[in-house]
Parts: structure tokens; C-alpha cells; sequence
DNA sequence: TATAATTTTTAGACTAATCTAAAAATATAT
DNA sequence: ATATATTTTTAGATTAGTCTAAAAATTATA
């Protein structure tokens, strides 16, 4: 098994997390823009990981990973989640103080270590912000989840995740307590903005389209 | 305050741990040596880190920390053996798996993980090995301990810590269940090889000298 | 103290990852 | 279908950290 660098698995990680919303072949400006490198950066690093056969890249037409890509990448993105938890769960920090911390904390090569926090956390589905925990085998659980903004007027949801997670998003969610597993329900919604009527804990409030769309939601009474 | 990387924080640590045991200057090939590089990648280190005020360097005439150099050290060291507390006291390594994975954890940045990590640990003044854990200023509280072949026959003593932390030594030590805080006494003393009859849970073995110029103990009743 | 041995530094080159600027390929629009 | 715009690649340079080989300085020895 040969090492990947430091620099070599953010580039694996960018690939899979655009290549998980956009399905087709990843652009080489897509991974510059998600790196913030120059495209004939990642140019040179695409022609790295193809030579390690970690991608499949053609000219011109974009990459996709292979399944040894795929791997590593999930191993990155697993370690990460993990972290995330770790600092939450067990250092106290916020949801929105774990991102630059776990980004550092992925690279770190052991094993053993990994395992073992994955123990101590007891074994979490999910991280801080509702994203699901790849298992050792690469496998990811995923929830049938839908947008807030999706959502049916007159209905009950549970808060499963988020789809932003910047600082600025968390700390609005966090100020109308607005959490993984807060209950809520779509008591209406302005056909002219989008924007929805929203009831938390007994409070109503109005959520805009920005927001609901970055809100994802499960129905109640659905597995 | 300028950040430091990954390699000159290497540096700084090495030459850190030289200074300890040398007291004066410390060469090239020393530092050489510990980092595992050619004297000539340390001679171009050396002017970097002179340059940016962590040591003062003379050509041809070793070097020493500066303040600032010995506080960015110390900190290295801390993070070091805190995480090794870590490993250890949360994740069940054993007292000689952990330098590896340490090594690599020492270099994460974040100021609120470190004081997280060291509450959450319940703030420990020392690490597996015995090795005192320095403060968030940078103090080093020393315990006043001796080598166990200083040691004096007919007296008790506690095991507080080990100077050479190799896996082969670590083994041996958990072999004959020996380990920090345990209680022994020396009971005889060859004059012809300096080899010694200690008594640790009312068992007797004989330790050579090569074993006990590398345990370090306290004699009971002492502070 | 002159010579030999050792240590340290310099000079020049290499690798990984990056950049700018220009060229080539692809996509878009009239 | 041709011209224009965009994207991607190439070519050549840069930086951090490393190396080898040779030169310079220091230390040890006779």
C-alpha cells in the first residue's frame, strides 16, 4: 500500500465531495476552485494520483476515482468525521469551532488510533453536523433525508443535518436553538418567497428560502 | 507571532532535547544525528530558524534556543506528552506504542484542543514514561529522582520514571511488571558488575546495570 | 606548532507542490 | 460553420527541504 501525502488526500477528498454532488466527471476548475490552487496545479496533481492509480484522468475530460481512490477518500472523510465528534463530544467544542481542527486531525496515520477513538466515541452513525460516519469498510449509512425548503406544509420533522456548515449558518441555527434532533413543524409557507412558518419547541418563527435550504429534515413516523 | 512548520518545529524539539542532556552549545552533527538528516540540511535549517530569532547561531560554533525558541520548544513538548497521556489513560495504548502516533499529533494547531485535551485528562503532570509535562507557560516542574544504579542498597524506592523509552526497554519492564509508581527495594549490589538484587511484590530479580542506569526512582519518604 | 582528522559550511542539484503566462483544446454563440 | 469565450494543459520559474561532493574551519595529535 503506498503513503499518500498530506497534499494528495485533500485532493481525493475534494474529488469525492464534488464528485457526490455532481455525479459525472469532476472539472479540473471544480477541484481548483475547492482547493483554492490554480488549475494548472491541480492539473500536475491529477497526473500524480493517476500515475498511483488513485483517479482515472483523461485530457481535457475530467477525472473520476477509482475504487482504491474512493477508499482512501472515505478513510479521510471517516477519520474527519470522527474527530468532529471527538471534539464535540468530548472537549466541548461548538459545531461550528470543529471544521479547521478535524482538517488537521484527518492526516494523522495510525490505525489503531482510529479504531480505538471510534470506541471511545461509542461507535457514532454520525457527525456534529448530521453527516453520516463511513464505516471501517468504506460503507456509508445513508438517511433518507430531504431539504427543509422540500418539506410539506402541515407536517412534523426531525432536524437531521445541515448542508451548510459555515460559521455563520451554525451560529444562526445555534442562536434560535436549532439542533441535530430538534423536532419542528411546517405550520405554512409564502407561495411568493418560499420563505416558511416554522414551529420550534411551541415558538413560531419565519425561516427564508436561504435558510430551509440548508436545513435537512426527516418526516416523523418514517424510518 | 510567525508560524513555525511542521520541520522547524522537528528542529526545535531536537535541539530542545540535546540542550537538556549536553547543557552547552549544541553542534550540527548532534542535531544531525536526532533528526536524521546530513549535517549540511542542518546548517541551512539552523540559519532559518536564526533568522527568525528561535535560536542564536554562530557558524562553526553550535547553536542554543532563544527564549522565544525555548517556549516554542516547550510547547511542542507539552502537546507531545499530553497527547501521549492521551493515548494511553483513553485509547488503550500500551506505554510503548504511543511515541509514533504523538509524534505525529504534537503538530496539530489549536490552542483550545490542547486545553481541552489537557482538562479532559484531568491535567496530568506527567506522561506514560514519567516524563513531566510542561504548562501552558512553558515550567517544567522537575521531581528530584535519581537513576535506580545510584540508588543505595538496603533502601526503598518508588519508580517514577525511564530514560531510554525504546520498545525493547518498555517490554521488559511490563515483562516483570514494573511500571510508573511501582515499589522496590534494593536489596544487594555486586561490586564486580553493578548488578542488583531488587525485590519489587515480594518477588526477587537481579537487574543489570544496563537496566538500572535506565530507571529512574524516588526513595520513599522524600518529596 | 605543524599535520592529520573531524566537523561544519558552501555550492550546486533534486523533489514536491505551487505559481504565471502562453498555448491548445473544448464549448458557446452568432 | 466560424468566431469567440472558456477551460485545460504545457512550459518554465519558485520555495521548502533535502542531498552529495568539495571547501573551509576547528580540534586533536604527534
Amino acid at each position: 500500500m503506498m503513503l499518500t501525502t498530506l497534499t494528495e488526500e485533500n485532493y481525493l477528498k475534494a474529488i469525492y465531495h464534488i464528485s457526490q454532488s455532481t455525479q459525472s466527471e469532476v472539472s479540473t476548475n471544480d477541484i481548483a476552485q475547492k482547493i483554492d490552487a490554480k488549475a494548472s496545479s491541480v492539473t500536475d496533481m491529477l497526473k500524480k494520483l493517476a500515475d498511483k492509480n488513485l483517479i482515472t484522468y483523461i485530457k481535457y475530460r475530467g477525472v473520476h476515482l477509482t475504487e482504491k481512490g474512493r477508499l482512501a477518500a472515505v478513510d479521510i472523510v471517516r477519520k474527519h468525521r470522527l474527530w468532529e465528534v471527538f471534539l464535540v463530544d468530548k472537549l466541548n467544542f461548538a459545531w461550528d469551532e470543529v471544521h479547521d481542527v478535524a482538517e488537521q486531525l484527518e492526516h494523522i496515520k495510525s490505525q489503531k488510533l482510529i479504531n480505538e477513538l471510534d470506541a471511545l466515541l461509542d461507535f457514532p452513525t454520525h457527525d456534529p453536523h448530521g453527516d453520516p460516519i463511513p464505516d471501517k469498510n468504506g460503507q456509508i449509512h445513508r438517511t433518507n433525508k430531504i431539504l427543509l425548503s422540500q418539506a410539506e406544509v402541515g407536517k412534523s420533522y426531525t432536524c437531521v443535518g445541515v448542508l451548510d456548515s459555515s460559521s455563520d449558518f451554525l451560529k444562526y441555527l445555534d442562536k434560535h436553538k436549532i439542533g441535530i434532533g430538534t423536532s419542528l413543524r411546517l405550520d405554512d409557507k409564502e407561495d411568493f418567497d418560499q420563505s416558511m412558518h416554522i414551529i420550534i419547541n411551541g415558538v413560531a418563527i419565519i425561516m427564508s428560502k436561504a435558510i430551509t435550504n440548508n436545513i435537512y429534515v426527516k418526516a416523523h413516523n418514517e424510518n
